[in-house]
DNA sequence: GACGATTAGTGTATTACATACACAGTACGA
DNA sequence: TCGTACTGTGTATGTAATACACTAATCGTC
């Protein structure tokens, strides 16, 4: 191993800061520092034009109206009257900035009623909440949501969750679980309905992507090999037709009755 | 509207077909037009030097060894010992080529046994094989895979899904939704250890991983707008924690629980 | 059995991005 | 007031996807 250099203790420039991130491994634990870190910038040097939170906005707004491959470095900066290279000294890289409007995309969840109903109502508004936000920026999902770092707002979204479910007096562990469950069932089965609200947003009609979707899955039919599943797509639907949310509800529901059930077993 | 042109009857080639994928707009049903089409080509012309299939395999080949972001036409064709363009060939894009790896990279679900088990057994085991997959294939899940058109594995794996569930004797409008449920909770509660899969692939150890995600959760402690999450975090962890898979499992019981109980209301 | 239509793979060019690097101007603080 | 640290710019580079035109191969048809 080499002799440890001696390294003059000069304070570290925000350059270098930002240099090192870049440099990092993408880790974990760096991306998140970005998300959190204190961004008020030295005095010294000209003034920033704008702050990071503008720069996040403008590249939301991107992705909101014109989908996440509209999403560039050189997009973001002509919205704000920069040149592309002036949006890096914001963030060093696009995966940063991916990180940052992952968070701020998600906005914080929905404020509980006082006085509390019980957690299940509060957790069927949570996951409808949460459904609703996946829909209105479909771009989220597309981006590998789960596994970018957690900013203050994701955090949020499970503290609210969290301080629903605390009311069962579940121990920690099951508690951490349970969040999991639910948490779990609301992304998998808004999926469906995120990919159509992108299609929508791209313009094309819901009765349209029903149309391309139900083509798609309808190659199962008169194939033998699918022939179970195609007699759910062929059977005649008694009664209406249940909508998308209130398939997502139905759902949500058989979920927290086995939760229900769990917690009896419990006490 | 313009007069029809009348257009010589000539029969579409190859190339044609080829390129109408290429410039229609990215409709899911010509997407998928792709991965059922009979690809026997005519009989003229100098023969392919390889399948599809091979092509395909390649490509999945490189994302399993390599990642996604080294999944690139040239890497593609440089395994094959081509040029670039000569994909092209085989896929009208890079996009179709991802709808081909997404569907043969889902493989086939596992076979049920005879004799038959409980539907609430081999939904577990569906359930687990599904995951295990999932985290084999961790790239997977960075595509936009469950927008993705819908080729004969992905139909494999729905069947085998509804044929398990299909013994519950529920109504096939149920049926569907039942389905939806156990794949949403799969999928959505396989993400976390997909990611950690994913880490592992780029060399990450498991325990490197979990201390990133760690930290970055740990950031909610002391912070007091996360206090009820932070809890859960600090708990000392009675008893041995649980694997993922465990938990995964854990999970999945209470949503079979919720289901249960709903067949039993039906009756 | 030669010819022409059709296709496979190649070579080259274009375009779009992300991003490195050096620079010029700016504004604080010593 | 001067130097340092910072901001935004201009330019250059490398990587990918992919368009286009070309050569060679192969089969059906006359």
């Amino acid at each position: 191993m080499a002799a440890r250099k001696k390294v003059e203790p000069k304070a570290l420039t925000h350059d270098d800061i930002m240099q090192a991130s870049v440099r990092a491994d993408p880790g974990l634990r760096l991306r998140s520092e970005l998300l959190w870190e204190d961004r008020t910038r030295p005095t010294r040097g000209p003034k920033p034009a704008v702050t990071p939170e503008e720069v996040v906005q403008a590249a939301i707004d991107i992705a909101d109206d014109d989908g996440l491959p509209a999403l560039t470095m050189n997009a973001v900066a002509t919205r704000l009257g920069f040149t592309t290279m002036a949006i890096y000294r914001y963030f060093p890289n696009k995966e940063a900035l991916y990180d940052a409007i992952v968070d701020a995309g998600m906005g914080l969840p929905p404020v509980t009623a006082t006085p509390r109903a019980g957690w299940r109502a509060e957790v069927v508004q949570w996951a409808h909440a949460k459904r609703t936000m996946l829909c209105e920026r479909p771009w989220l999902a597309e981006l590998p949501f789960v596994a970018a770092p957690h900013g203050p707002n994701w955090l949020s979204w499970l503290e609210a969750l969290t301080d629903s479910l605390s009311r069962t007096r579940l121990a920690p562990a099951e508690l951490g679980q349970v969040i999991s469950i639910v948490d779990s069932y609301t992304r998998g089965a808004s999926d469906t309905a995120v990919s159509m609200a992108r299609a929508r947003k791209r313009g094309t009609s819901e009765a349209e992507w029903a149309a391309a979707v139900g083509a798609d899955l309808g190659r199962a039919i008169d194939d033998p090999r699918f022939r179970k599943f195609a007699a759910i797509l062929t059977a005649p639907s008694d009664g209406q037709p249940r909508s998308m949310e209130e398939s997502f509800d139905f759902g949500l529901q058989r979920v927290l009755d086995g939760i229900e059930i769990y917690l009896d077993t419990c006490t």
